[in-house]
DNA sequence: AGGAAGATCTACT
DNA sequence: GTAGATCTTCCTA
């Protein structure tokens, strides 16, 4: 257990996509805590990715993506803003894209914050997510890798299959699959 | 200043 | 399964 530290974000993002499943999300807001264990994740890489923010080369919004892992890196598409945490080795580029939760707790905060009907449709989603934890672009750039920080993630185990597809949503995908996913888990996205 | 695209979501058929 | 909503950001002029 313990918060997650930058090494674990300084490696491939299809390594760090896949070991951040079965993980604990944490965003703190104040004396609040709302928890939720990672189920789906995306890996996106550099210029050399055509489904990247990076894709067009260094810019002065996908910087962070060049820059430190371990730091949140949010951006809005249509409307929703998508979580993502720096992550590549160390001279590389790329980050990992939060697609889903299973909540565990502030659960009726969450609600407050995106009411559903159905639990599993609460953050089931990349727009969905940052929506039910009140994430938008004031944490583009906050380190995940401290308990002080308003968002960071705690290591866990348990055990379960990984499943692999294409990412999602995405114009030109390449070969490789790059989105995981708990097998089974109700709160992956599709 | 304006147009268009976008790693989405919802509602409806 | 598909259409329309909605708004931030980028690109061009």
């Amino acid at each position: 257990m313990g918060v997650l530290s930058r090494e674990f974000y300084e490696r491939d993002p299809e390594a760090v996509a896949k070991d951040l499943l079965g993980k604990r999300l944490v965003r703190r807001l104040g004396d609040e805590v709302l928890e939720g264990v990672i189920v789906e994740t995306e890996a996106y890489y550099g210029p050399e990715d055509p489904a990247s923010r990076a894709h067009r080369g260094l810019k002065p919004h996908n910087r962070l993506m060049f820059g430190e892992p371990g730091r949140l890196f949010i951006y809005n598409v249509h409307n929703n803003w998508m979580l993502n945490i720096v992550a590549h080795a160390p001279g590389d580029v790329g980050a990992v894209l939060i697609r889903a939760l299973e909540p565990k707790k502030g659960i009726e905060t969450m609600k407050r914050n995106r009411p559903v009907n159905e639990i599993t449709k609460l953050t089931s989603g990349p727009g969905r997510l940052t929506k039910a934890l009140m994430i938008d672009k004031s944490l583009n750039g906050v380190p995940v890798t401290s308990e002080r920080s308003e968002v960071y993630v705690l290591d866990d185990g348990s055990d379960f299959e990984i499943g692999r597809s294409h990412r999602i949503g995405v114009k030109a995908d390449l070969e490789r699959e790059l989105r995981f996913f708990i097998k089974g888990n109700p709160f992956v996205s599709r």
